[in-house]
DNA sequence: AGACCTATGTCTTATAGAAGATATGATAAC
DNA sequence: GTTATCATATCTTCTATAAGACATAGGTCT
């Protein structure tokens, strides 16, 4: 158990491999935990490297391959990726593979149509007090501030998504308009950059609806067109929820791709 | 590299750690496809437990330590399943957890409804011959057998699911109607121990639609009752396509749910 | 029947070397 | 002198092996 490299300890954590304590777990589970903590902290930011597995493994006084497995884990999260021979980053939405890992909707045929990202429009983003079901889903107390943030994506000029996006007004303080308009950045990416919040997980909700009168207007479409309604709840580090996004898609000639395995 | 327990040589595969072949593959996925190989052949049935990591490391010739990590992906993929200090066990879908892998519906308000499974009505079962669109998806010529069948599931009496299923005629030889009523167990587990066919994946395609006249009458609900169309295509192993399932779900007091991470 | 032991699984940790990426410096060509 | 090229050193992650710890089930002894 003797550190391959001999360096002082430069560890704060007082956490060395004990065992004794009466709810065990396995070593490399702490170390995840530990890891975890430095991500959340915001020791490393997103797209950052941290630090090799031997240094990790100096730093906690255990060996690489102990360091090894906890850095896997979290690397099949998609909280780090791993680039053999350059190092582990810390995962981040600016990449261009993340960006389908969010947004599932898929053109029904690939060929005859643009593959370029959606042309976004924002309609308006307001500061607002939250109404009770807002409050509850992000946890928050009703008639505390947030932000509505509505939108519309088009493909090959065709209107195809709305979304009614609510965030909590205290870790987006300074949200505006203009910046959501101006960024050209998928919008999880502007997130981390300019707020330090990071997207880790979401679950959605789908159901088919027809669409109320906003959205008649706004993807022109009928009364009478069924929508897919997309209620996506977003968690950050900890299971903490903190984006309530309802979409409805426009789904004549693109549909939800979704892979069980 | 002495295999831990003496025993003779009881490998069949002439493969031996030799890595100078010109496209290399790592050791453990050699194993990984090796042990695949058995699966997909039915050495070992769903539910059976497969040899040890000492067993399969000793037949392979490779350390325990490399049988672990080809088995830890399989058991990832959901083809295994490993229970410490008893086994590792190949996955069948007649397992409780499993059955809400593939269907994903779940109620809005679970605690006001019963939690209890579906209930099953067959409309018909009908062998016929593979129209083009369901042979071009089934990777079959157009004119095969296959079969057709068509079901409704109900949650607490109110109809539901309407499910339109098409099978291949050759790998289901002697489906029968009679066969899929009386079985109370999970269809995929029926094809598991009647038909000795597993499904290992399936990719589902979401759509909001408006219900055809036999769907209104299925599911007594009126034309302009939005419904959410899933379309399942279902694989075996080697990525054979198995099974492609149309439904239409009932989506005002159930959702959709899935997770993203 | 209950406590204990043991055989046989998987799980955890440690160690050594291989493979990939990058910077540096020597060397040759111009 | 400058530039291009190649070998090398030294980082990184990846692969393979080995040994001991933990979990489970069944038999044995009291």
């Amino acid at each position: 158990m003797n550190p391959p490299t001999l360096s002082e300890n430069t560890a704060d954590q007082p956490l060395a491999p004990l065992l004794n304590s009466p709810s065990f777990s396995p070593l490399y589970q702490q170390i995840k935990s530990l890891v975890l903590q430095s991500l959340q902290a915001g020791e490393w930011r997103p797209g950052d490297p941290i630090p090799s597995e031997f240094e990790l493994a100096a730093r906690y006084k255990v060996s690489q391959g102990t360091v090894r497995k906890a850095i896997d884990e979290l690397a099949k999260d998609h909280l780090l990726v791993r680039r053999q021979g350059k190092g582990t980053f810390v995962a981040t939405h600016a990449e261009q593979q993340v960006q389908f890992r969010f947004l599932k909707l898929k053109p029904d045929n690939p060929a005859s149509v643009s593959q370029g990202p959606a042309e976004r429009h924002i309609i308006d983003c307001k500061k607002l007090r939250a109404p009770q079901p807002v409050a509850e889903v992000l946890g928050l107390r009703t008639g505390k501030q947030v932000f509505q943030v509505r939108r519309v994506l088009s493909f090959d000029r065709v209107p195809t998504i709305f979304e009614d996006i609510w965030l909590p007004g205290g870790p987006f303080k300074g949200l505006t308009a203009e910046q959501l308009s101006t960024d050209t950045r998928p919008m999880y990416a502007m997130f981390e950059s300019d707020f330090g919040i990071r997207m880790v997980r979401a679950q959605e909700r789908l159901r088919a609806v027809l669409p109320v009168e906003d959205v008649q207007v706004f993807l022109k479409v009928s009364a009478q067109t069924p929508l897919l309604k997309v209620e996506r709840l977003s968690f950050t580090y900890q299971d903490t929820p903190m984006e309530w996004r309802i979409g409805v898609y426009l789904t004549d000639t693109r549909h939800y791709l979704n892979e069980l395995n």
